[in-house]
DNA sequence: GATTATATGGTTTTT
DNA sequence: CCATATAATC
């Protein structure tokens, strides 16, 4: 018996051991799934002799995959693992796809549009349709086409489907049949696929392609998929056929964390997979490994309002734990200066370090209060999520030239750069171009490259024959050249690079080393040696790259794997993670339910299986907090509680929880809170006594105003020697006077050169944005 | 045609 | 509040 099953329990052992034959494994949170899986392979492996280039494994992250073969690796002690095909749907997909492109008449090279490509195609497409992008917007026309894709429906499909185009005449959207025939035509004009072109080209490929399904089919004898509730159809699909020979399909996955409907998942998976295939082991992992009784009494509470559950009943031998800790505030940044001061509280009292820390949060945008907070008290964190690297302007503006080199079919790529940086071609000759393009059906690029055909001014002709001569110039280094080399070369002589260098600003420095940095992330992956079956198509060129970068996310940007910091971000990034401390913020409703999901039952229930995520995810401490009042849209907003704070029983929950903050008084209230903020705005040493609360600002309404009258204006009287002075050198720090808010301290300057505009906090009167062009202002000191 | 001021409108979650 | 789209101005 090898030693690593000494440390399965019986179910756990029973996944592993059972060999031949579809399994599902019915995972409960933090029940050592993970274990299972990679120890599966392990077995399979080197107790079966199957060979690891027969094993797909399809997770849900690439981390999730190179943890995993990091983990395969190190129980079997040689390097076999990295022979195993592991890795995301979309990328295992894209890969493939790659190497079999021809056969649907793709380009080996083709572009993954991302998200934001994709939208700017289905913009291109409605206004060439002199359709209104206001009746289509490009998200609801792009999320009608995912959604579409995700359940295997076609253009043709969708376009004969009655029930649908009775949606869309309902929804005021009646030609979206039209433009899903567009948009996809484009995309294939334009070399490219989505990402949900990744699932539903492959799934294409697989079905009208008997040689190639056979080929994959005869590959991959053993089949594992990681988070199975979150697959969609397309997924389902694909997995079917691909297993349909061996049948040897083991799915992982847990129902109760079904947290993906809205990209098109469905539990119905689930039910469906022990339909579709004979005498299905079904095994359950009920013990949990992670987290305390009281954190998993609770989650189980939580989670029994749902109807519809697969039966299974977690318990977990840890010990009781402390009860759960609800935290409440006045407004949103209070929120986040009580989680932040909770934190440190507990570094110094427990021995935390900050890595042991997770602040989670249902939408991004809540990111903000914390993240200020934690930076007021020295606390290292780490956002992840919100706009990936590669998403950033500058860092897709130089891709694009990446992409263009390597397929000048690309459209999207194109339009982004030929007048990046400026060369004199703007607008109106751009459209005349693609005019041109639509209307002799050619790509944008060999209209460009023929422009001399076409009509334009003698200057604009220039420029574009100057850029079409740089592009050509590129790709003819292309297979003299590495990926950096190359691309060294084209931030070089494009002045891209000098460009941003000789930006001294702040954001032009940031832009700058974003640049850098992906021009190490380049090198580095051309120094990265070969995985021994990658060379199927000479897999270590820029399209290889640029394919792969596209389908990374934040997450598995994370080099500095250990590194000490508190980590904030969506509970959907959190899945599959566990800290010993985990804060669930915003836990209000409208929020979190969020007020776009409490439209049916089901929608409520995924917002509630969101919840049980992010309460699961912590080993020792859990933290809930909900604020009265936040900022929505710029201005304050009231909210309840969240209903599923009602949901906990009482006698697990810790009403009375308060940290250092509220003890000094600093964040149980609106006038505590506003001594904070003068605190921390450099006032602390200031030898001004401590004023009225009123750090109210001309934005940011009082909680209090709508109760209480505005904020009143303590009159002051200026001062007898007031001449107004000079502003167009005022600095942040100085001291002001005003005639009418009185003494102040300059805390920003922001607005445009010709209208620049100061924050001061007044002394008397708070915090006010003042526009120097109309104000008096007597320059103190 | 480029640069800059103003309007608008949008927030759920992500490969 | 924020980012992007449009208008205005040089």
């Amino acid at each position: 018996m090898p030693k690593y099953l000494d440390e399965l329990n019986e179910p756990q052992k029973e996944a592993v051991l059972h060999k031949d034959g579809p399994i599902m494994i019915i995972a409960g949170a933090g029940s050592g799934k993970t274990k299972v899986l990679t120890t599966r392979i392990t077995h399979l492996m080197s107790a079966h002799n199957i060979d690891a280039f027969n094993i797909l494994a399809l997770t849900f992250t690439n981390k999730a995959a190179a943890e995993m073969k990091e983990r395969i690796e190190r129980i079997l002690g040689n390097s076999e693992a990295r022979n195993l095909y592991v890795g995301t749907f979309h990328s295992v997909f894209a890969r493939i796809l790659r190497a079999e492109a021809g056969k649907i008449g793709y380009p080996n090279n083709f572009t993954i549009y991302d998200t934001d490509d994709a939208k700017s195609v289905v913009k291109t497409v409605v206004n060439e349709m002199s359709l209104d992008d206001k009746q289509y917007k490009p998200n609801t026309v792009y999320n009608r086409i995912s959604a579409a894709k995700n359940a295997l429906i076609g253009s043709a499909e969708y376009a004969n489907d009655g029930i649908l185009q009775q949606e869309d005449a309902r929804a005021n959207r009646p030609m979206l049949a039209q433009i899903y025939e567009a948009y996809a035509r484009r995309c294939f004009k334009n070399g490219a696929m989505d990402f949900d072109d990744l699932l539903y080209k492959f799934y294409l490929l697989l079905k009208n392609h008997p040689e190639a399904l056979s080929k994959y089919q005869r590959k991959f004898k053993y089949i594992l998929i990681d988070e199975y509730q979150d697959t969609n159809p397309a997924q389902y699909e694909i997995i079917k056929l691909l297993g349909a020979m061996h049948e040897n399909v083991c799915v992982v996955g847990d129902d109760a964390q079904s947290i993906y409907s809205f990209r098109g998942a469905t539990i119905e998976n689930i039910l469906q997979f022990q339909k579709d295939y004979d005498d299905v082991k079904v095994v359950k992992l009920e013990q949990n490994y992670r987290s305390t009784q009281n954190i998993l009494k609770v989650a189980n509470e939580i989670i029994s309002n749902n109807k519809g559950q697969i039966e299974k009943t977690l318990f977990t031998t840890n010990e009781e734990g402390e009860k759960i800790k609800l935290i409440r505030t006045m407004t949103d940044n209070d929120e986040g200066k009580m989680v932040a001061d909770t934190i440190k509280e507990n570094k110094l009292r427990n021995h935390f370090f900050n890595k042991d820390f997770a602040i989670l949060y249902r939408t991004n945008a809540q990111s903000r209060s914390f993240e200020e907070a934690l930076r007021r008290l020295g606390i290292a964190y780490r956002i992840y999520g919100g706009m990936s690297f590669y998403q950033r302007k500058e860092v897709k503006d130089f891709i694009a030239y990446l992409r263009l080199i390597v397929n000048t079919k690309d459209e999207e790529a194109l339009k982004r750069i030929i007048n990046y940086p400026a060369r004199g071609i703007g607008k109106t000759s751009i459209d005349k171009a693609v005019l041109y393009a639509n209307e002799n059906n050619l790509t944008l690029w060999e209209v460009i490259s023929n422009a001399a055909l076409y009509g334009f001014r003698s200057g604009t002709l220039e420029s574009i024959d100057g850029f079409v001569t740089s592009i050509k110039m590129f790709q003819s280094e292309l297979n003299k050249k590495n990926a950096y080399d190359l691309a060294v070369i084209v931030g070089k002589s494009t002045g891209i690079v000098k460009e941003l260098f000789n930006d001294k600003t702040t954001e032009g420095l940031a832009r700058y080393e974003n640049v850098q940095e992906l021009l190490n992330s380049i090198k580095e992956f051309t120094e990265t040696p070969l995985n021994e079956e990658d060379g199927e198509v000479g897999d270590k060129g820029l399209g290889a790259y640029l394919q792969q970068i596209v389908l990374l996310t934040d997450a598995d940007n994370e080099d500095k794997e250990n590194q000490d910091v508190v980590k904030l971000m969506t509970i959907h990034a959190a899945k599959g993670l566990e800290f010993p401390v985990i804060f669930v913020g915003g836990l209000e409703e409208t929020l979190f339910p969020n007020a776009m999901s409490i439209n049916t039952r089901e929608e409520l229930e995924e917002e509630r299986r969101l919840f049980y995520v992010a309460i699961t995810r912590a080993k020792q401490k859990l933290f809930l907090s909900f604020s009265n009042a936040r900022y929505r849209f710029g201005q304050l907003q009231q909210n309840e509680p969240s209903r599923f704070i009602d949901e906990m029983p009482e006698q697990y929950l810790d009403r009375s929880y308060a940290g250092v903050a509220a003890k000094n008084n600093a964040s149980t209230g609106w006038a505590a809170g506003s001594a904070y903020e003068r605190m921390h705005r450099g006032f602390g040493r200031s030898a001004e006594p401590p004023v009225h609360s009123t750090t109210h600002t001309e934005n940011k309404k009082s909680i209090l105003s709508s109760i209480a009258a505005r904020p009143q204006v303590k009159e002051h009287t200026p001062s007898e020697n007031f001449v107004a002075s000079d502003t167009s050198k005022l600095q942040q720090g100085q001291k002001v006077e005003h005639q009418k808010f009185g003494y102040g301290l300059v805390s920003k300057i922001d607005g445009s050169a010709h209208n620049p505009v100061a924050t001061i906090v007044f002394d008397n009167n708070g915090e006010k944005k003042i526009m120097l062009n109309y104000a008096k202002l007597r320059i103190v000191e």
